[in-house]
DNA sequence: TTGTAGGCGTTATCAA
DNA sequence: TTGATAACGCCTACAA
C-alpha cells in the first residue's frame, strides 16, 4: 500500500503538504495540489484510516446498533442511514446485539469500546441504564431510532398518531365494527409500541362513541403468520368485525390472506388497514399508514453528522416526531 | 478514554506488560496478569482499534460488500457471517455498493482502500475485472458468496443441483406437466443464476423424456409480485401446468397466492416447489429446496478467518458447493 | 518475566 | 505556502 511518504516523494513535496492537499485542510498552492493529486492517483493512495484516526481522534465511521438485521424495519432504517452517511464519506460498522445475553454484553463492553466509531445509531435497542451510561462514558454522540431510550435522543414516529390516522380513516368510511390486531405487550415490548398502539385503538374507539366489544382484539408478533392466526380468530368469532386495523403491515398481510381463505371479501365485507408502509403493501393493495423507516434512518444520520461535522448546522428539531402518511389503497372501503 | 499508560500506572507495570497481558501474546506472570486485568476492568480499558491496527497492520474488522441489504438472501448471509466473525472478536463494516454507478466507484476507490478491514466478503457482487484487480492490489483476502467471480474464490450452492432436486421431486411424484417461473436472464443476471436454473429446468425435462411445451415458462425478478404475475399467466394459459417450480421462494409465494385467487387447489390440482428455504416457506406450506444462506455466510467467514488467524487450520474444501436440502411440505403431492 | 524504545502512517503546530 | 517535527496509542523486538 502506498503511504503518504511515497506520494510526497513522487510529487516532490513534503508529507505535510500531501496531507494538506488531500484533506483540503490548510493552504496549498494550486501547483502543489495538482502534483499531489496526480501522484496520489497514480499510486492509488488513500490515507490509512487507522493512522488518520489515531492522529485526529476521528474515525469517519459510524456504529449502528441493532438487535437483528433480518427484519424489514431494521434493514430499511440501516439503508437510509447508510445512504446518508456514505454520502458524507462515512463508513458504517454494524453491531448486531443478537438475542444471547453473553454476546450482547461482549458487544457493549468490548467491541463498542475499541473506539472504531465516532458516533452511534441505535435502532430499536432497549438499552439498559447501565448500557446508556457506558455509551455516554465513551463521549460520543448516540441517537436512537424507533424507540425512546431514557437519556438518549431518539427520533421516531408518534405511535399514537399512527394508529389514530388509521382509525380515523376507518371511521371516516363509516365503520363502527373495528377489530384490532396488535403486538403482545410483554417483556419484548420494551418501547411500549405494542401497548401504546393498543391503548390508542381503545381510546379512539371510545372517543367515537363506539363500545369496545369483547373478542375484538387479538395479538401477534408483528409477522405475517401471527397476523394470519389473529385474523382467523377475529373473523371466525360470533360477531366478526367489518374492519381491522393491524399494528404492522406484515400482520395485515396475514390478515388479508386469512380473509381470503375464509371467503371474506376485501373491501366489500371487510376493510383492512396496516401500519408501516411496507414494500409489499402495494402488492396486497393494502391501505397503510406509512412510517417511512428509510427517512427515519436518514434523519438520524443527518442529526449525527450535524453534531460531528465541524461547520454544519442544518439544525433539526428533534422533538418533533417524524411525519407519517396515510396511503390509501383498495383494502379499505365505505361501510 | 483510558489508554494503555493509565492501566500500566494503575497496575504498577510497564505498557509492554499491559499489552502482553491483555492480548495474551508473550509471557506474563500470573501476578502481573491479574493486576493488569483488574486495573483494566476498573478503568474500562479496551485497546484502541486504530492504534492497535496501525501498529500491527491488522484491524480485526471484516468488510462485507453487498449490492443491497434489504433483500432476504443478503440479510441472511450477513447474519451468518457476522455471527461467526463476532464469535472471533471481529467487527463488520458494511459496504453497500448500491445501484448508482458513481456511488459504487466511490466505495471501491475510496472507502475500501482506507485499510479499515483485513479481508472482504462479497455477497453476490458482480465485480468487474478492474475491481477484482483493485481488491487484489490491497493484498487482502477476498471471498465471494453466491456468485462466482473470476479471480475470486467463491462459496455458493450449485444452481444446477438445486433445480434438479426440485424437479426430481416433482418427477418422483409423477408430474409430467411442469411449468417454470424463472428469473429474467438479462444484464442484472451477472452470475447466470437465472439462466442456469432455466437451462437445468429444460434439460431435466428433456432427460425425463418430457417435451417442453410452449407457454410453460414465465419470468420474474425473484419477488412475490413478479411470481404472482408469472403464475397467473401460466395458470390461465390454454394448457396450464399441473406443477410449477419457481426459481425463488418469494416467487413461489406469489404463485401460491395466484393459484388461490384462481381457485386452483394446492396440492390437488397444482403442486408448487420453490428454491431458497425462506422463513415464510413454512407459513405457505411450501416445499422448497433449502440453500441455507446463513450457512453460506458462516462458511465464508470461517474460510476467511482460517486465512487470517495465525494458528488455525480447519481446512475447508472450497471447491465443493454447499449442500442444499429438499424440505417437503404440503404444496406438493402425487399427481 | 519485565521494561525500554523504535516504529506504524497521519495530522497539526510552529518556524521559516 | 511550505517543511520539520512532535504527538496519537499500541505492539514488539531487544536487552536486561
Amino acid at each position: 500500500m502506498a503511504s503518504i511518504g511515497d506520494v510526497a516523494r513522487a510529487a516532490g513535496v513534503s508529507n505535510a503538504t500531501v496531507s494538506r492537499a488531500m484533506s483540503g485542510r490548510g493552504a496549498v498552492s494550486d501547483d502543489a495540489r495538482e502534483k499531489v493529486r496526480a501522484a496520489a492517483r497514480a499510486l492509488g493512495y488513500v490515507a490509512s484510516a487507522s493512522a488518520a484516526s489515531l492522529s485526529t481522534g476521528r474515525s469517519v465511521n459510524i456504529g449502528i446498533l441493532t438487535p437483528v438485521i433480518n427484519r424489514w424495519f431494521f434493514t430499511e432504517v440501516i439503508r437510509g442511514a447508510q445512504e446518508e452517511l456514505a454520502h458524507h464519506g462515512y463508513d458504517v460498522t454494524l453491531y448486531t446485539l443478537g438475542t444471547e445475553m453473553s454476546q450482547r454484553t461482549r458487544m457493549m463492553d468490548d467491541f463498542i469500546r475499541r473506539g472504531r466509531v465516532d458516533a452511534f445509531i441505535a435502532i430499536e435497542v432497549p438499552l439498559t441504564p447501565d448500557e446508556v451510561r457506558g455509551l455516554h462514558a465513551l463521549n460520543k454522540p448516540v441517537i436512537g431510532v424507533g424507540g425512546a431510550i431514557s437519556g438518549v435522543r431518539t427520533i421516531s414516529i408518534d405511535d399514537t398518531e399512527v394508529v389514530r390516522i388509521g382509525m380515523q380513516h376507518l371511521l371516516d368510511l363509516g365503520h363502527t365494527s373495528i377489530g384490532f390486531i396488535g403486538g403482545k405487550d410483554d417483556d419484548v415490548d420494551a418501547f411500549n409500541v405494542a401497548s401504546t398502539r393498543r391503548k390508542t385503538y381503545e381510546s379512539t374507539l371510545r372517543q367515537a362513541g363506539i363500545p369496545l366489544l369483547p373478542g375484538m382484539m387479538e395479538f401477534g408478533d408483528f409477522t405475517i403468520p401471527s397476523g394470519h392466526v389473529a385474523a382467523k380468530k377475529l373473523l371466525t368469532s360470533p360477531n366478526p368485525p367489518r374492519a381491522i386495523i393491524a399494528a404492522s403491515d406484515e400482520m395485515a398481510f396475514g390478515a388479508i390472506m386469512a380473509a381470503r381463505e375464509l371467503g371474506v371479501s376485501i373491501p366489500n365485507e371487510l376493510s383492512i388497514v396496516g401500519i408501516d408502509g411496507h414494500d409489499l403493501a402495494e402488492f396486497f393493495s393494502l391501505t397503510t399508514v406509512d412510517q417511512n423507516p428509510v427517512q427515519q434512518g436518514r434523519t438520524a444520520a443527518t442529526i449525527l453528522l450535524d453534531e460531528i461535522l465541524p461547520h454544519r448546522s442544518e439544525t433539526i428539531d428533534i422533538n418533533t416526531a417524524l411525519p407519517v402518511t396515510l396511503v390509501q389503497r383498495s383494502s379499505t372501503a365505505r361501510r
